[in-house]
DNA sequence: ACGACGCACGTTATGTTATAACGTATCCAC
DNA sequence: GTGGATACGTTATAACATAACGTGCGTCGT
């Protein structure tokens, strides 16, 4: 049962920039949406990921935005914004990681986001099937389980890795 | 005696065995198989968390040996047994949790886990399946992505927690 | 004007999960 | 008997996350 509605679109390593690029304005629209705004705070920490292009710990955020500000920063501040962006759907977090990464799609209904993480070197791509979203899907109905939130987080070797040293 | 997992585990699509309980001499082969040993210590943590029937932190089964044992233990400890269980293949981390669970399954190569957390009442059960297996090395394949270790959690609400409060 | 409300941020403290680094003992192959 | 692998003990620290409470500010209904 092979689904050709299949849509795959892996944006390559994690050292170039998105192939959607998250911008001032998707933030902006993202938030607002939710009556949230994009404040100075919230675009810092965005733009921290964004230039990173990977994951990076709350903690590793939590740092240079001290550095960056030259103001002490708690924790909590750091995790309020994130728990902003994830919900407006602008970053995701990795749970076998426990870091947090910029959404690279505009996810559509039905897609649920593959993240490939490379043993090796650590760069993380984001991928959105259809075919993976019906498959846990299935699964979940064979035992009357109704799926919210699935995550898959696929840990392996990128192709970068697995050509060369 | 506590009342097991219910059967809910089922995969995707192809007949396979029920799945089994976890034996001593299951861990025993388990072990051995990679020239580790079924010690004392391993056989009690496997123990509590069978006898749990649920996913338990690593702390929480810090504090139960403490108290069985009476000795002071370490975490280090803790986490050294799971790591060497988990290796075997009698227990998995919880990823979006922090948390570890007996194995429910024999996994046949090809099959991934599939774990359906229920956001209401906390209970996890696991499902192994092929087309889920497949699908995600579709994914990955698009990249070029070797995939060695896929997780995939849903969170999401058990059949007992749809039909009632 | 005024109060009630929601959002955004600041601060202090604490809780939870996981690993580093080093030491001891045992067994077994060479 | 030396070296390697396994297993366990101990101390300390790192990394991840939340609780609880307070301030300021804009908006809205009255
Ligand atoms: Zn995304
Ligand atoms: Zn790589
Ligand atoms: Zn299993
Ligand atoms: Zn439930």
């Amino acid at each position: 049962m092979r689904r050709k509605n299949e849509r795959l679109s892996l944006d390559g390593h994690s050292a170039r920039p998105p192939a959607i690029a998250v911008t001032s304005d998707r933030a902006e629209r993202a938030l607002s949406q939710r009556g949230l705004q994009f404040t100075p705070l919230r675009r810092q920490i965005l733009d921290m990921l964004i230039e990173a292009g990977r994951p990076l710990g709350a903690y590793d955020l939590l740092a240079r935005q001290r550095e960056r500000a030259g103001k002490p920063f708690a924790p909590t501040q750091i995790y309020r914004v994130l728990d902003v962006l994830q919900a407006a759907g602008l970053i995701h977090r990795l749970a076998t990681q426990g870091t947090y990464v910029v959404c690279d799609h505009e996810h559509a209904a039905g897609e649920t986001p593959v993240f490939l993480v490379c043993g090796a070197c650590g760069s993380v791509a984001e991928a959105a099937s259809t075919a993976v979203e019906q498959e846990v899907e299935a699964v979940a109905a064979a035992s009357g389980f109704k799926p919210i939130h699935p995550v898959v987080e696929v840990e392996g070797r990128c192709a970068a890795c697995r050509a060369g040293p």
